[in-house]
DNA sequence: GCATATTCCTTAACATGTTAATTGTTGTCA
DNA sequence: TGACAACAATTAACATGTTAAGGAATATGC
């Protein structure tokens, strides 16, 4: 007879709380900046690998379509990227970072990355890396698994 | 000048593609039962703990406020828990888990136990619980960190 | 070529996440 | 006691998560 862990050791309730205590002090910097947490995702994926189109970003900043559509029509309205028609295949669209997108990455970037520094100084360096790993088991999409 | 990780080596948005991958088969098992992941939770805590108030019940089920809020009215119309004023304090509610919400935990423990286990045999034993470790070092309020 | 399936994206509907404001209740202290 | 702080819970407003359905463009097989 199988039983089920407390919900003190759920992997999905651990998961949670865990990403809560990491987004806490990021969403604190983000607030004054005015966008959400998933806006940063899309700007820092945007400008990490140039433009591309909807589907390939929706993977890379892990979200599901239907949140990127009104993600990306909240940032074009306020001028964070532009969305163009693929030319050659019409039901495709390329998004682009636009200056002001790129401005928000770099007034938050040094925060960002003290508060990243703050996580691995927490749990050390190689707990830090070991955890990645670890984490990185538990996606089914990851070509490394 | 410190330097952001890559997205693909964000702690962020590893600790979501990992849950992602973790709630696909438990999703895909409540999907036939009604009930959301967050409901789950919230069954889950009231059988395991018993009968509490709804602040604890929301820091055991990791869930904000005004969520818990409207998941247990939902839950209420569908029978799956009481909702109870405190008589010594009103502004305190107890809830409950009905005989109706313990028939949907009964029903799906033996599935949840073999989706648990199938995760733990992917990461084995050891690693499975060392990720648990890990993982409330992150969060904030735990107390063993 | 043409009907059909497939693909990319959008829209819809509902549930939850998140922050702020509000209501009702209890505690406190002068 | 009576104003005021503190607390529990709700409501509001907006953004996102999630599943399903729909629309336009392209690919495919005959």
């Amino acid at each position: 007879m199988s039983k089920l862990p407390t919900t003190a050791r759920s992997l999905p309730i651990s998961l949670i709380r865990a990403r809560e205590g990491v987004m806490a002090p990021i969403r604190e910097m983000l607030s004054e900046t005015g966008i959400t947490e998933q806006q940063w995702r899309v700007l820092r994926v945007l400008k990490e690998h140039g433009p591309m189109d909807s589907t390939t970003l929706a993977d890379r900043a892990s979200l599901l379509f239907p949140s990127l559509t009104r993600i990306t029509q909240t940032m074009r309205k306020k001028g964070l990227l532009t969305q163009t028609r693929d030319e050659h295949d019409r039901r495709r669209q390329m998004i682009e970072i636009t200056p002001a997108g790129v401005t928000i990455i770099d007034d938050n970037m040094d925060q960002a990355s003290q508060i990243v520094a703050q996580f691995k100084a927490t749990l050390g360096e190689a707990q830090y890396e070991q955890l990645l790993d670890l984490l990185a088991l538990l996606d089914p999409d990851n070509t490394a698994s």
